[in-house]
DNA sequence: AGAGCCATGTAAGAGGTTACATGATTAG
DNA sequence: CTAATCATGTAACCTCTTACATGGCTCT
């Protein structure tokens, strides 16, 4: 799903064919940093954003070269990457992968979206954070609380990133 | 694969049916808490336990109630799972499921492993915080910071839970 | 009479991993 | 001559999620 939307970011900016998009998961690239995709499963996505009606493609012949397939966004494609970069992420856990593939392309495609993701995501963080202190407050087992307090320990700190990265980000 | 294990762990305390393994991970029980656990995957995790030889069962007719199997952990079953309890996990999300999971049964199984089992684990995640610290100092590219930087939150979030940790578990 | 408990599973589908298959061209 | 690059995919295999299938018993 969220690498899914990371290729239709990708070929918002210009059509590119599939050998491209892999490129851009290259090992040392930013996007290779946050998620991993091999060229195997690019072209599985592909299929995927094309049955979808997310992406439209087209055969170009080269001389002295394979032929290639140029994929494009479609309007539906548009509609759905707009929808996408504007919902923050309600697990903790996704935060790691999907969110960041969101703020990766949201700077570029639509810089002022920016703040607002990131504000709306520490929203989420902050209100999750209040219920782990409340149910912390209620639970006596010693390993219960122990889950809890990681889970506080860890949602604290992505609220303290999220404020941080409101002043990188948001210029 | 950390599902697994804890299955054994539950088996390793007494033999059990499916059925009373379902209950163990039913809502509101500490272990639902941490991992969830349909009654049907049980029963696929189950035949691949005992396909690994980890797990053995017996079929105990009843009367007025359907038969049950009862199944009991291995020697080379509780090899396995010393051998699981005494490893910390290596990577950062991993945390969160399985290595609840080893500190949950490890307390009630090999409470003297304990301790050292957080302490290893503690020190594979100071050793992250260090590794990460140095990328950031090389880093120049923004967005590339805000990803490293926010690793290091999580990872220090985890080192300061973990000693805590100690305190709390060790007794 | 109907809801829920006991007790076991299968089946279908979504999602990811790894490896393999093809075959021409260009660079060292 | 060998390795890497260009360019596409398939196939096999895990894991997890969700839903369904069965059928008797007990409690209200």
């Amino acid at each position: 799903m969220a690498i899914e939307h990371a290729l239709l970011g990708l070929l918002a900016e210009s059509p590119h064919h599939g050998y491209e998009l892999t490129k851009q998961f290259a090992p040392g690239t930013t996007l290779a940093d946050i998620a991993h995709l091999e060229p195997g499963m690019l072209y599985a996505h592909v299929k995927k954003l094309e049955q979808r009606g997310w992406v439209a493609s087209e055969v170009e012949h080269q001389e002295s070269r394979p032929a290639r397939r140029i994929l494009s966004i479609t309007p539906q494609g548009r509609v759905e990457l707009d929808r996408w970069l504007r919902e923050p992420v309600d697990k903790t856990r996704d935060i790691r992968l999907e969110f960041l593939l969101k703020l990766y392309f949201v700077r570029t495609l639509a810089p002022t979206l920016t703040a607002e993701l990131v504000r709306e995501q520490r929203g989420l963080c902050e209100a999750f954070v209040d219920s782990l202190e409340g149910q912390l407050a209620e639970e006596t087992d010693d390993f219960r609380r122990l889950v809890l307090q990681m889970r506080l320990a860890q949602n604290q700190a992505l609220v303290a990133w999220l404020r941080n990265a409101t002043t990188l980000v948001g210029r």
